[in-house]
DNA sequence: ATGGGCACCTGGCTGC
DNA sequence: TGCAGCCAGGTGCCCA
């Protein structure tokens, strides 16, 4: 998926489409996704003003009058503003239709993503109750991250991507920030030095807001609000970038499996 | 509590 | 041309 800057860009792209518009209907064509829609769905979001767009770790948030929406893009799903006459496309399976002519659109391949409407406080839902402090935020420190890693033998890179430490930082950005941390994805967390961790945590700041300015990175599914990927894959240091050079020391990058997913790093810079 | 592995899905690519 | 096998921005859940 989306990480989070792709689910950032998507809701600065949504937000003046969708803010303060009515939702006029809601067209459900395929009510399995990761957690299949309840009949019920529709008839929640019909008829309510949204109020506001928000991001909580990979969740998209839209407030409504009553209740709010939850919206997660899984592996492939993307969100786009556009006239609501458009015809649907393969794998376009929710239509919210606002008025003033636009809809929402949620497309999503695999039907790894979700959508949720809650009656009570979005972040008490109980996909969201338990996440750990967003990246960019001032609760994620060097101090902070010191305290997670402190006897914990998994590898620092598994670490990096737990939500129930810190959110939004996924199997590309997790790679990136490791490089320019100069730290091996493969080190054990508890492993990782304090000066080590000094630059971990400014390196996964920098990556995520450098990706957003990009507006994120787009490898096969993803597009912004606006059906437009994102530009950051150019800046990529390392992921996807097995056998080539590394950007800083030329080095051929390496590829390992790490929790069943790939890993990259340039085994000269990262020790 | 921690760690490891699987599951959910479709589509694109590779190699026989 | 066809088909099997493998891989892909996530994450909840089950088991040791």
């Amino acid at each position: 998926m989306p990480e989070l800057p792709e689910v950032e860009t998507t809701c600065r792209g949504i937000a003046p489409a969708v803010c303060a518009r009515r939702i006029k209907s809601v067209v459900v064509r395929e009510h399995r996704l990761r957690w299949p829609l309840p009949k019920t769905f529709a008839a929640q979001l019909e008829g309510q003003r949204i109020l506001d767009v928000g991001r909580r770790a990979k969740y998209l948030v839209l407030t409504l009058e009553r209740g709010a929406l939850i919206v997660h893009l899984g592996m492939s799903g993307s969100l786009r503003v556009l006239p609501a006459e458009t015809p649907p496309q393969k794998h376009d399976h929710v239509d919210i239709v606002l008025n003033l002519g636009h809809c929402l659109r949620f497309n999503d391949p695999r039907r790894f993503g979700s959508m949720h409407f809650t009656a009570d406080d979005p972040l008490e839902h109980a996909l969201l109750r338990k996440l750990a402090p967003e990246p960019l935020g001032e609760a994620f420190h060097t101090e902070y991250l010191a305290k997670q890693t402190a006897r914990r033998k998994v590898a620092i890179k598994l670490l990096l991507m737990n939500a129930s430490l810190v959110v939004g930082v996924g199997n590309i950005y997790a790679s990136e920030a490791l490089f320019r941390a100069g730290v091996r994805p493969t080190r054990p967390a508890r492993k990782v030095k304090r000066a080590e961790l000094d630059k971990l945590v400014p390196a996964i700041k920098t990556v995520l807001s450098d990706a957003i300015r990009a507006g994120g990175t787009t490898l096969r599914d993803y597009v912004n609000a606006d059906g437009a990927p994102g530009y950051f894959r150019q800046k990529l240091f390392v992921y996807e970038r097995a056998g080539e050079p590394c950007r800083k020391c030329k080095t051929p990058i390496k590829q390992l499996t790490q929790g069943q997913r790939s890993t990259y790093y340039c085994p000269t810079c990262q020790v």
